[in-house]
DNA sequence: CGGATCATTCAGTTGACACTTACGTAAGTA
DNA sequence: TACTTACGTAAGTGTCAACTGAATGATCCG
């Protein structure tokens, strides 16, 4: 989660994870979005799988590149709870479990 | 957004924003709870009400800080709407969540 | 005023990291 | 086999950021 937050710190690899959010592609064409080269487009995609953020899928020479959405929602769902684990939280919980039971 | 998302990316920084989440505190409170310097938990406190993600109010000579959780939900709404292009992505990656959070 | 307290800011160091160039590797092709 | 394609990795460079220690506000109180 650490590794997941810090890769998208980076508004290169928010823009990478975009690109193959909703198709695979490979290292090249991912490469051909941005003015650097692919040698760094490269190393960020290093980073993202690292993360989780994104799966690598051989074929040949090719290594084509997709969004890992399940990473992307379980980081989405650390955001949410990550900071709501203390005591008030644990109140504002028994309050609602509190107005189910008595709604039932 | 993108400052929130770098002010995020540390480590210590997170742990900051939920000392402050629920109760409002000050910088030598804060800074008692790591092994750093004042000085340089006054520098995170600066990224942080830079980036919009905690408020500060002035007492006397004390600064109270503390969590702006509206933010930290506008960072959250943007992650979903960034790389979702529509609200059927929203949903699959809304049900890899619930599967993720049934499994655990 | 002068000192005490709470906190930021400045100067300087160190380590991380995004980038480039150069090279290495594996798989297909003539 | 030689060549090309599609990549990753290594080494080096410049920049940025997290940290420390010293100096500098800002406010209160005797």
């Amino acid at each position: 989660m650490d590794a997941a937050l810090k890769a998208l710190a980076e508004p290169r690899r928010r823009e990478i994870l975009r690109l193959v959010w909703s198709e695979e592609r490979g290292a090249t064409d991912i490469a051909s979005h941005f003015r650097v080269t692919r040698s760094a487009i490269s190393q960020h995609l290093g980073v993202l799988r690292e993360a989780g953020l994104v799966t690598e899928r051989r074929e040949g020479t090719h290594r084509y590149y997709r969004a890992d959405r399940a990473e992307m929602a379980r980081l989405r769902d650390f955001l949410d709870r990550y900071w709501t684990g203390g005591l008030e939280q644990l109140r504002d919980a028994a309050e609602a479990a509190q107005r189910e039971k008595g709604r039932s």
